[in-house]
DNA sequence: GGTTGACCTAAAGTTAGGTTAAGGTTGTAT
DNA sequence: ATACAACCTTAACCTAACTTTAGGTCAACC
């Protein structure tokens, strides 16, 4: 199957102009081209799209993602570095849930302080806290 | 207790001109300073840092995150919108984590494609997909 | 009293990851 | 054959969140 730039960027809801960014940036490399010029999109570029979403989703650069696809195309030899580039990125991925999990638990703990505070009026009632208290135990703040 | 912006920096892993750029962008309205013009942070101070490395693990920007000070300092009348952004906040984030999810997902299945290609010596092996299919039978690529 | 290290400001510089603008080409429907 | 949308390139511009630089002050010890 063969996709325009226009095609693609619906279907990944990517804007055109950030894959000609890509493009320009080396990390879409095998990208066909018509007689006339224009970009030909297939399955393989689709994937590698969304390896490059799937990536970015987790922090990582795109000068990094370029990197590892460069190891790709060099075939064989650099499977040990691309093994270790993923098992980093799967360190690095459960750090970032559990931050965000922590942000989470914070954040969980003001909805039900503002819920509160929003029923009473004020965020001086004096048994506030006491009460979240109860809810939050194994929190400080 | 009082702590210069040196200590605090290093107490939260801060940089001191990242604290002061804070300061400077009015994200920190109620530092005191001694006569000489030098900064004092209090727990006051502490406690707010720490809310804007929360919010900001979460994806929220400096200038929303100066909004929500501000709203705190005008008091009662702003409880509801408080209430509102956290529950929004707490929307983004449990969106966000839910990506990351998946993103590891697909991670994890890289490590699982490169340290069989890795035990072989080549991506090529014709019964690689099949393998992994038998462990990620949820996944299709 | 002088040196040293931590503090101060203002302003310019940096980086990543795009977006926008200007000017031109392609391809297709009427 | 002409209009028009969708494509192309290059280059400049943009934003957030810092960091760096330059030049100066403060405080504590020797």
């Amino acid at each position: 199957m063969a996709y325009s730039i226009g095609e693609v960027s619906n279907m990944l809801n990517i804007s055109v102009s950030t894959l000609r960014y890509y493009d320009k940036e080396g990390l879409l490399p095998l990208i066909n081209r018509t007689s006339g010029n224009i970009r030909v999109f297939d399955e393989t570029d689709i994937e590698c799209l969304k390896m490059i979403e799937c990536l970015k989703t987790t922090g990582m650069q795109l000068k990094d993602i370029k990197l590892f696809f460069g190891w790709c195309e060099e075939g064989d030899s650099t499977i040990n570095k691309r093994y270790e580039l993923f098992l980093e990125q799967k360190e690095k991925t459960e750090k970032q849930i559990s931050l965000l999990q922590d942000a989470l638990d914070r954040i969980n703990y003001k909805c039900e302080y503002y819920r509160i505070a929003k029923e009473r009026g004020t965020t001086n009632d004096p048994g506030l806290k006491e009460e979240l208290a109860m809810k939050f135990l194994s929190q400080n703040k």
